[in-house]
DNA sequence: CTCCTCATGTAATTAGTTACATGATTTA
DNA sequence: TAAATCATGTAACTAATTACATGAGGAG
């Protein structure tokens, strides 16, 4: 899907700047479904403005750069259901957390558990966005990808809180941070598991 | 998360070539975390050679190119534990299909009902892979992955089989294909949901 | 007083995908 | 007999991210 045809459904909620659009990709409507960025959409609206799919107003403002406000035109409409009948990619998925995850074994039990948290936090704070939208004033459509996300964001938390503790037991157990031995048995290491947590404040974002 | 990580990853579980590495990254144990091709796979298995991090005997094949295996060094083993420290970038999922269902409204009824058994059919499908392989075998990493892929792969097709019939009708009741009437109110056109089930078996694939 | 939000756009770099080149063996 | 699998690698192309440039106003 090019950053055309996305922002050309972007602007079914209605007019909206680029910076705009934008923001429905990363916290609105289309949040996750789609990463894109001001590279794509800048270019993208240019190209949307010279065929004749949008049309654009520009809004004075002070100090700033005029605020530019595209909305669909009708061949702008009939372009996007076009391009809605041709064939979906497959999702994509990529997630670096998962794939260390995966290679638990190679990383020391503290940092395991900073991983599940971090991960569950980032599912939280998604879902208590989606939370914050009621699904009653969406269209049907909208309402069922809501809802998906819903389902899916709990789904993860969900098996974050029932097995991460297991996974990092299982870690802590089978290759100690303390001792270098390799072969330590079924070590009952997960009583304290709530000591240190994790701490690294610092070079959280980015 | 790059190229070399990711293969540095895979052999982890053993030795192998960089055919079968992307196996592993289509169907294996890494499938659906991280997309990957050969494009990118070759030139990093090059790289990580020059750099120690792996080394390759080549077999002799009959006919065919020469089947370079690769394995970890003790070097590749370290760099790999030294990478995995570093922050994850954050997951990224992208989806055609869960785009165009938020668009629903300028998608004939029939339509969305193919997508949304496309869409079924193919997380079912991960899903049957991962049904296949027992989580007993696999260490405590893989193991939290395998399982938490097969909640959230469960946790989409419940939602279709769920809500898919609700939004299908929704579309259908709304703007009918047959009647171009635009202000149609609440058609009670849900009764015959299941007549025509989508149709065009070709084009199924790519 | 500093940082964040608003606001647009270009240029450079990096990453990823696709196509090409080659070819034997197995399966349908 | 046609197509898929196995097997590696390069070159070209497309797409995406990041950095840069500019700058006012409001919140903390």
């Amino acid at each position: 899907m090019d950053a055309k045809t996305l922002c050309l459904g972007a602007l079914t909620c209605g007019p909206a700047s680029g910076y705009e659009i934008r923001k429905l990709f990363e916290e609105g409507a289309y949040a996750t479904l789609h990463p894109i960025g001001f590279g794509s959409i800048y270019p993208a609206l240019t190209a949307l403005l010279a065929d004749g799919l949008v049309e654009c107003t520009a809004e004075e403002q002070s100090g700033r750069p005029d605020k530019k406000v595209y909305r669909l035109t009708d061949a702008g409409v009939a372009a996007l259901a076009q391009a809605l009948l041709g064939e979906p990619q497959a999702d994509r998925y990529r997630s670096d957390t998962l794939f260390m995850l995966t290679l638990a074994e190679l990383i020391p039990a503290e940092r395991i558990r900073w991983l599940l948290r971090q991960h569950r936090a980032a599912h939280q704070a998604e879902l208590d966005k989606m939370l914050a939208c009621d699904p009653a004033d969406m269209p049907a459509g909208p309402r069922f990808v809501h809802g998906l996300g819903l389902t899916v964001y709990q789904a993860v938390i969900d098996h974050i809180d029932r097995h991460g503790d297991a996974l990092v037991a299982a870690i802590a157990a089978g290759r100690d941070t303390t001792t270098s031995g390799s072969s330590a048995g079924t070590a009952e290491a997960s009583g304290g598991a709530d000591r240190g947590l994790g701490g690294s404040s610092r070079t959280a974002a980015k």
